[in-house]
DNA sequence: ATAATTGCACTACTTTTATATAACAGTAAG
DNA sequence: CTTACTGTTATATAAAAGTAGTGCAATTAT
């Protein structure tokens, strides 16, 4: 199987979170957003750990727990693969975004930003250009 | 001094953040916020670590942390005490506010929410009450 | 068949995070 | 002064996180 999947993956090591939680974020997230499509292959443990610059005992660990949580299976000797729930991805991707939204409500209003302002904010960014990133709405 | 500085810090054990780092975090919001005001006495070490349920080790870590990034300081024996520089409190607040945002407008790109459907998600919040929270726009 | 790649399991080690406990000196209030 | 509380320092212990490296069996490509 030659094709590879490719991942823009960034790890800051000065980061409060560990480096397994941040690479195992940006997989969910590639899959959650379409990125990545069932059955598509993962780089493999040795190559992206090496691409990241980090221990392939961490991908191991991201990749174990991706498993269990159900995102993605291992075929010993040929990779990993994605697995994709259409059903599941979508509620899930909602429910995240839910989440995202009202955590970052929250901590701006603890810093004196009202709804109103964020969605000031909000807007100012929308006017200045947008870019489409992902999948479109 | 008899005040003390009362808040309202909830700790999560299975967070991927440290609990040092959540410690951390809520009283640098409060402060930014203005929850905590030029002078105000925080909880002592052993006090805040008994409400938390933490090791006082890691609020001595947490507090120490803050006096070096010019948050708060301390008198050995009355306790810790907040340092309040309002021009600087202005930028950092501002600056923080925007980091959260271009955050979480990246993460919602990612999982297929343009910046039209996050307003849109803002504008349902909006129309469902507002409650005020932090000082007022 | 052969070679290369893959997941997987294992040991050893360091650093970070967090707990448990104790002791000492400065501060505040009776 | 005495008492209680404070920051501060120290030792010891443990788990989690991350690195480094080796070896084996299964899969894939040649």
């Amino acid at each position: 199987m030659k094709p590879k999947t490719p991942m823009e993956i960034q790890v800051d090591a000065k980061s409060a979170l560990p480096v397994y939680e941040q690479v195992k974020r940006a997989i969910k997230l590639a899959i959650l957003s379409g990125d990545l499509a069932e059955g598509d292959r993962l780089m493999s443990i040795r190559e992206l750990a090496l691409k990241l610059r980090i221990n392939p005992n961490t991908i191991i660990k991201v990749y174990y727990q991706l498993e269990v949580e159900g995102f993605v299976y291992s075929r010993p000797g040929a990779g990993y693969f994605v697995r994709l729930d259409p059903g599941r991805i979508q509620q899930e991707s909602r429910k995240l975004f839910e989440q995202l939204t009202e955590e970052y409500v929250f901590q701006a209003a603890h810093l004196g930003y009202s709804l109103k302002k964020v969605a000031e904010e909000i807007g100012r960014k929308q006017s200045r250009g947008s870019q489409p990133i992902a999948k479109g709405g």
